[in-house]
DNA sequence: CGCATTTTTGATTCTTATCAAGACGAGTGG
DNA sequence: CCACTCGTCTTGATAAGAATCAAAAATGCG
């Protein structure tokens, strides 16, 4: 337990990575278990399957021409993607940890395809509103919000909902329209403010869910100089 | 003719919009007419209903408590817009100029809602590429093409394709992340450097469309100093 | 324990927002 | 037909916010 990934953590969250890491699922059962910063759809292998995240983290991006990309989603266990979930001709889709994938039917469970291409659409409209109209904290907030909410798995305890962080800095900055450094500076503001928590970068704590919540639909951040601390 | 809304224009774009004006379409097809600035589902009727965008342009935004306003897409003649297609609890949408809609059978037309499904989540998803990562240049030569593409109804005339800009300044600025001011300048900019022309400040002639899709794509945009005239 | 990557933080620059004034165009009523 | 008004557009001056550049601290890995 002492070599657990989250030092941090008071919650050792029972994840299926320890399962996953020894492959100790049965070979039947069309599972796929990739790696940290693997393409999910390596070189127009794949293009055609749609696969269900089974447990993991996986970003969808498209790439710019000259280095520049633009993270468009971030999933977690449950969602869905596939060739009808993204343009993989212009996009790519790269898990973000040690990721477990099944494959499904379209046909089968078109249905889900449906529901998960609403989903879809609707985080994607809500995220252009992020990236066009919304403040640097406001970004952050919301952000910080969406992920605890998809990985925070088990209980959103009250007074402190921890999850691990799988996007890097950068990852952030690519997802939100910033920089490496305006996210760094925007997560220590909000950690020296007591909104939430953390020793290991990757390892997040939400203090005070309603304060962020506030500052997510754009309650006025509250200015540095006032608290000292 | 004279009486065109579009004095300037040396093309008068034969449109439905004196049909629509004067009604002469027969009450039985099951169209609807609106005016400019008109909510397509006003106040919680017709919320549940889906309409084809027949004739005009429409606008689909999400407004923020303090004013703000994000503008998701602009939708031109064809494209679908129904509860499957936005979250109209959060969103609205409005006409930019006179439209005229038809009610859809969402059970007989699935297909096509599917297609507008995926649609509308490719282009929310290029939308999110210009919010978060491109520049001001580029987000304008990018609505530019995209308006033209939508709104040049005839032929796409080699050397100089004209459209009726429906949006204004502010529109556009809400569309793609910006303000009015830098809206207006950044087409100032276009227009003086020759990859578009304009008099009347609606109606918008593209020049030099390669120069133009160079720009959208990341291509340095022309210094200012560079070119006197 | 050292090396590579990531994160934090500071100093500076640059872009774009903000503020503001004037020009233009459309619509109204005399 | 013309003055008047309102909304939109253009353009300049200034300021704020975030990017950029850069260096040091922390972390992870072999």
């Amino acid at each position: 337990m002492s070599t657990n990934i989250m030092p941090g953590a008071s919650t050792p969250v029972p994840t299926l990575d320890v399962l996953v890491r020894q492959r100790r699922f049965p070979e039947n059962t069309g599972l796929r278990f990739l790696g940290t910063g693997v393409s999910l759809f390596p070189e127009g292998a794949f293009r055609a399957e749609t696969v269900r995240i089974v447990e993991g983290c996986v970003c969808l991006y498209q790439p710019l021409a000259d280095g520049r990309r633009q993270i468009l989603d971030v999933l977690g266990p449950g969602r869905l993607m596939g060739p009808v979930l993204a343009d993989l001709g212009r996009c790519d889709v790269m898990t973000l940890t040690r990721t477990c994938l099944k494959a499904i039917d379209p046909a089968r469970e078109a249905l889900c395809i449906t529901e998960a291409l609403q989903q879809s659409l609707r985080r994607s409209q809500a995220h252009a509103l992020l990236l066009g109209r919304k403040t640097v904290t406001e970004r952050i907030a919301t952000a910080l919000l969406d992920l605890a909410w998809q990985f925070s798995h088990g209980s959103p305890v009250r007074g402190g909902v921890t999850f691990s962080l799988y996007l890097t800095r950068a990852d952030l900055a690519d997802w939100l329209g910033l920089t490496l450094a305006t996210v760094s500076r925007c997560l220590s503001a909000l950690k020296r403010h007591g909104l939430i928590a953390y020793d290991h970068p990757k390892v997040v704590t939400i203090l005070n869910r309603e304060a962020l919540e506030a500052l997510a639909l754009g309650a006025p951040a509250p200015a540095d100089g006032g608290v000292p601390t």
